[in-house]
RNA sequence: GGCGACGUAGCCAAGUGGUAAGGCAGAGCUCUGCAAAAGCUCCAUUCGGCAGUUCGAAUCUGCCCGUCGCCUCCA
């Protein structure tokens, strides 16, 4: 196997991924603040680590794969109070939702996901570092990031804090120093969920701290950093940028990260989806009206880098797509004996900073592989055979015996006596006898209305050299 | 205004100096009364535009046009 070529966003390059442990790879990566429903774009995100942490197992390292879980923030105390309930009903009811979805999309769980509110003695412990090495302060309504105080602030993104300053956009708040400080601690307003945080007051995390603390406790107790940490390109600036300021001052050997993957966003329809605007459509509905397997393969085929617009059209012709390694995979069932290399060119496809696209035209162009590889391949797409890749849950098609003896020619007395209700089978039989009979004298007409009358009863009918074959339609 | 990404056939999408992967849709042939299924074949002299570098450019450089994203909660 060849070297695993990875972007990272830190320095904007794609290097050889290189474990900092001997076979050892520790991934965090931002998850959902469950505060609403989950999207498409969310799918698309964790499916995209879902095939990274997949492709190094394959290689034979010990994934360790934490995904946080925001269960505090605005929005869903907000929402809460909307609807007379708890933050935590909120939270529960929309994490499970996407929980399910990602089940349903293959995606596997990950090993640890961590609650921000369970950290929280961590993430004070934190906030208390940063104070003490004056990078924090705080003022009447929480404890603030000095973002001045870490002059590396920007570089993953690529900005830098006049420019920030210059942008207009950027809301000034009387208490701050600097109106690029962000919140690491918000005190409690009455009546909001708080936890007591001695001397400086009761409240709760800010949304970047919940990493910074987490990810240091689960992964990089030491402060010499992990190597990889991920998310929607969408958390690169602020939410990453926080984060590498929270952590760093206090790390023994920064950077908190060795390697920064971000996944391209997603357009709905050709549009922004997002939260605010309100533009998207639940997961758990479009997986209602879409074969998850197929969305699955949707994704593959692009980039996971750019941004990928998703239609109802290209959905459509994921699911041919779908259909198409299902029939491969019923053909190689039959032969499993093949020509090797497939899952050579599917690996180096993956080398090549995880390019799905060409690791899946390599499945759908197989000249028969060995049914081991082509399983292999799949199984690393995340995309395993289930009940619906048996052909045996296909309706089968029936052969009619024709003896030369039989059927008498009749006429379309025939029609007005039949009884579909009693013995289904010998109906249908029964017409189809009459049908062959109206072909053999070239009655064509007769032969429609007969093929007519079968499919008004869910019946589907094919001529083949064997003879007439029937089988019932999915519908009616 | 600042930063960044992208623009490849009707649609989706690989390809970063050596002569355009793959899929969908479409077309033709075999077969066929019709229908279905299967098999075979075809489907970008061309990569947003214009210059330039080069023996050679979708790939490098410059300019222009267009689309989108981030800068504010966001995967």
């Amino acid at each position: 196997m060849g070297d695993l070529k990875l972007y990272n966003t830190r320095t904007r390059a794609v290097e050889r991924f290189e474990p900092m442990l001997p076979n050892v790879v520790r991934i965090y990566v931002c998850g959902l603040t469950p505060s609403a429903e989950a999207h498409l774009g969310h799918a698309r995100s964790f499916l995209f680590f879902d095939v990274l942490r997949r492709y190094l197992e394959h290689r034979g390292y010990a994934v360790t794969y934490v995904q946080n879980v925001t269960d505090i923030d605005d929005r869903s105390i907000a929402t809460a109070r909307d609807e007379g309930t708890t933050y935590r009903e909120i939270v529960q009811r929309h994490y499970a939702a996407f929980k399910d979805a990602m089940r349903r999309l293959g995606v596997r769980a990950p090993d640890v996901e961590p609650y921000a509110t369970a950290y929280i003695p961590q993430i004070q412990e934190m906030i208390r570092e940063l104070i003490e090495s004056e990078h924090a302060y705080a003022t009447q309504d929480g404890i603030y990031y000095a973002v001045k105080t870490f002059p590396r602030y920007g570089a993953l993104s690529g900005r830098n804090t006049e420019e920030l300053e210059a942008g207009a956009r950027v809301e000034v708040d009387e208490h701050k120093r600097d109106p690029l400080d962000f919140a690491l601690w918000k005190f409690a307003k009455p009546a909001e969920p708080s936890w007591e945080f001695e001397p400086y007051g009761a409240g709760r995390p800010g949304w970047h701290i919940e990493c910074s603390a987490m990810s240091r406790d689960l992964l990089d107790p030491q402060g010499l950093g992990f190597d990889i940490h991920g998310g929607g390109a969408d958390l690169i600036f602020p939410h990453h940028e926080n984060e590498i300021a929270q952590s760093e001052p206090l790390m023994a050997h920064p950077p908190m990260a060795n390697l920064w993957a971000h996944g391209g966003l997603l357009l709905f329809e050709s549009r922004k989806m997002s939260k605010s605007l309100g533009n998207f459509e639940p997961l758990t509905a479009l997986l209602e009206r879409h074969d998850p397997q197929a969305i699955r393969l949707l994704f593959l085929q692009t980039g996971y880098r750019k941004v990928m617009n998703f239609t109802e059209e290209s959905i459509g012709a994921a699911n041919s797509v779908l259909e198409r390694v299902k029939k491969a995979y019923r053909v190689l069932k039959a032969a499993p004996e093949g020509t090797a290399g497939l899952l050579a060119r599917v690996e180096a496809a993956l080398d090549d900073d995880m390019n799905t696209s060409v690791a899946l035209a390599e499945v759908l162009r197989y000249e028969s592989p060995p049914l081991h590889e082509f399983e292999r391949a799949l199984s690393l797409l995340g995309v395993a055979p289930n009940d619906s890749w048996s052909q045996e849950n296909e309706p089968k098609w029936t052969s009619v015996q024709l003896t030369d003896s039989l059927p008498p020619i009749t006429d379309s007395i025939s029609m007005v006596t039949r009884h579909w209700g009693s013995d289904f089978e010998g109906t249908v039989a029964e017409v189809i006898a009459e049908r062959n009979a109206a072909k053999a004298r070239k009655d064509w007409k007769k032969a429609d209305e007969l093929r007519q009358e079968l499919r008004e009863h869910g019946v589907e009918l094919i001529d083949t050299p064997e003879g007439p074959k029937w089988r019932k339609t999915g519908a009616r």
